[in-house]
RNA sequence: CGGGGCGUAGCGUAGUGGCUAGCGCGCCUGCUUUGGGAGCAGGAGACCGGAGGUUCGAAUCCUCUCGCCCCGACCA
């Protein structure tokens, strides 16, 4: 039993100055965290309890999947980082540190390394396989900027699971049992949330989906068909392009265009001189960038901006993308800044990629290569050639849905969980292979998975709290129940901790407020702000042998007669 | 890493060169109070983030530095 008197508690009145979001500042102000550094927190008893609860959901669903738990340190040496080049390339959000001999260590951000090596140590047969393990771990990454509480910190604990398998039939079946599992877990968890195709991006693999728990700040935003379900990342958002119907565009033609830099004064110039109507959408827009240090010119319409992150993301294997500066201009005279046109890319020597709404046939108002000049009727196919479609310019809310063409809606979401088929690239690495029934050596493929465990705390505090405080569901909470004895008789809290008592007896885990100078206000605002899901008042209502029962989510109250109160609230509690 | 903001007691804050740094919450003692963050009285608690400088005098002005928060970039 939690006894209030002696909980190391205090509650703050007022919200921490340094606390911005809902999660953060209640589970500041009620007592379950404290900061130590930036993105680094203490847990205080009633947080840890929460975090506990949560652990112990996710393990229970891990095991009940068949996967096996195991336990790395968070303290690794450099040499398995460096086979997988990931020393290097995971750049400065790596906690590095040198023992005292001046060998090089880091703190684990993730476990693929180490994970297959502890396979390849004890596996050489297609007959071990598959096998998913896991564990529930305290992992570090120095992000530049940790934000939100417990929402991205720099230490952190996650749930992350490998899967081993022969070949890629062996991976999907891995990948869909984790899936699953993660479904029921969240379930369980109260998490409101969407499974939504993301892009595998450098890691590599085929297919990846991340666990987004709706939420106005979460840092993730996504696109959503109310229609369909269809949901996706913002970067894995495929585009629904029309086919070009209009009729065959007239011959390329050049008009003067002084001072028009700008999509607004360029339409402006349009509406002038060949009459109004015509739109930022009628324009094509050439964004010039150096991927890798190579010039490409990316082609969206004139009402879109180039989404850098997304671009990316369908650029493969390209690792450095920016956008053109004054000294790549320089470079490349034929680019005239504020007039480029798609019409001499090939002879320029940019490789053109364009958006998929650039569709062929259509036509455009674009730049003229020459200073002070655009084109229309510039027409992609006749007056020049894509070599790509890439998914490049930014979504929009109304956009079309790519699989029911719905307008998507734009949301924002805490990433709570993500799934990876991840290939061979590890496996690779670190030489993990097996025999095959022919006595073959075989690359081992693999899956990863994770969980955020802390953050799942915050997740559910976003997602549940209300104005006057936390709101757990039960399996999450502190306690299943919160007695509050208020006045000053002893008779009272007597009965209260008789009922406490008989309570826990039945099995429910019990906070009991038995303060005995607090008053009956100051206890009533804690229950709420603390946020166990049933608070049962002990007080006034004794002397009628009746105590009150509330329902800390609807704010419902109700008497209950003393004599019938275990049984009744145990079976209240028990059937929420 | 770019931009913005902020560091004064456990928490929230006032204090633009002048006495012993003020207030609220919380904490301690006593009395009263006790169903919606009680009242009165008394008390403890702060090298004003740190270093250096300007000045007769610095929380206050200057320089450097450290830390924290927010937006963005970044982030299997």
């Amino acid at each position: 039993m939690l006894k209030m008197s002696t909980l190391l508690l205090r509650t703050l009145r007022d919200d921490p100055a340094d606390a911005e979001v809902a999660s953060h500042r209640l589970l500041v102000r009620a007592g379950y965290v404290r900061r130590i550094a930036a993105g680094v927190y203490s847990w205080l008893p009633l947080g840890y309890l929460t975090f506990r609860n949560i652990e112990r959901v996710v393990r229970e669903e891990m095991d009940a999947a068949g996967f096996q738990e195991v336990h790395f340190p968070a303290l690794l040496p450099r040499e398995p980082y460096e086979k997988t080049n990931r020393w290097d390339e995971y750049g400065s959000d790596l906690f590095r540190l040198q023992d005292r001999r001046g060998n090089d260590y880091l703190l684990g951000p993730t476990h693929e390394e180490m994970f297959t090596l502890m396979v390849k140590g004890e596996y050489s047969s297609y007959k071990d396989l598959p096998l998913s393990i896991y564990q529930i771990q305290t992992k570090f990454r120095d992000e530049t900027r940790p934000r939100s509480g417990i929402i991205r910190g720099r230490e952190f604990v996650m749930k992350d699971s490998y899967s081993f398998d022969i070949d890629d039939a062996g991976l999907l079946a891995s990948y869909n049992k984790h899936r699953d599992a993660y479904i029921k877990t969240f379930d369980r968890l109260g998490l409101k949330y969407n499974i939504v195709s993301a892009v595998s991006g450098a890691m590599g693999g085929s297919g990846s989906e991340e666990f987004l728990a709706p939420c106005e700040t979460g840092e993730d935003t996504y696109v959503l068909c109310n229609k369909c379900g269809y949901a996706a990342n913002v970067e894995a958002m495929v585009t629904k392009a029309q086919a070009y119907s209009g009729s065959a565009p007239a011959a390329i033609e050049e008009f003067d265009s002084p001072n028009t830099p700008t999509i607004d004064s360029l339409v402006e110039l349009l509406n002038g001189k060949f009459g109004p109507g015509h739109k930022a959408s009628d324009t094509l827009k050439n964004v010039l960038l150096m991927a890798d240090e190579k010039p490409i010119s990316v082609l969206v319409p004139g009402d879109r901006e180039v989404d850098l992150k997304r671009l990316q993301a369908n650029l493969p294997g390209v690792q450095e993308l920016r956008l053109f500066e004054d000294a790549d201009f320089a470079k490349f005279p034929a680019l005239v800044k504020g007039y480029v046109g798609p019409q001499d890319a090939l002879k320029i020597g940019v490789a053109l990629y364009a958006d998929p709404r650039i569709v062929p046939g259509s036509h455009w108002i674009t730049g003229a290569n020459k200073k002070d000049t655009h084109a229309r009727f510039v027409t992609n196919g006749r007056d020049f050639q894509v070599e790509k479609y890439l998914e490049a310019a930014e979504v929009r809310a109304g956009d079309l849905c790519p699989k029911c063409e719905t307008p998507v809606v734009i949301d924002r979401a805490i990433e709570i969980g993500h799934i990876f088929q991840l290939g061979r690239k590890y496996a690779q690495a670190l030489d993990l292979t097996v025999l095959d029934q022919n006595g073959k050596s075989q690359v081992v493929t693999m899956g990863s998975y994770g969980i955020g465990v802390s953050r799942a705390v915050a997740a559910i505090a976003e997602q549940t709290h209300d104005e006057i405080g936390l709101n757990w569901p039960r399996e999450i909470a502190p306690a299943d129940i919160h007695i509050v004895a208020t006045g000053k008789e002893a008779e009272v809290f007597r009965a209260a901790l008789t009922l406490a008592e008989d309570l826990e007896e039945k099995g429910l885990r019990v906070m009991f407020d038995d303060r005995p100078d607090a008053s009956a206000g100051v206890k009533f605002k804690d229950a709420e702000l603390i946020g166990i899901p049933f608070i049962v008042i002990v007080g006034k209502a004794l002397s009628e042998g009746k105590v009150e029962f509330r329902v800390r989510r609807t704010g419902e109250k109700s008497e209950i007669e003393l004599l019938k109160a275990v049984t009744e609230i145990t079976s209240r509690v028990l059937n929420s």
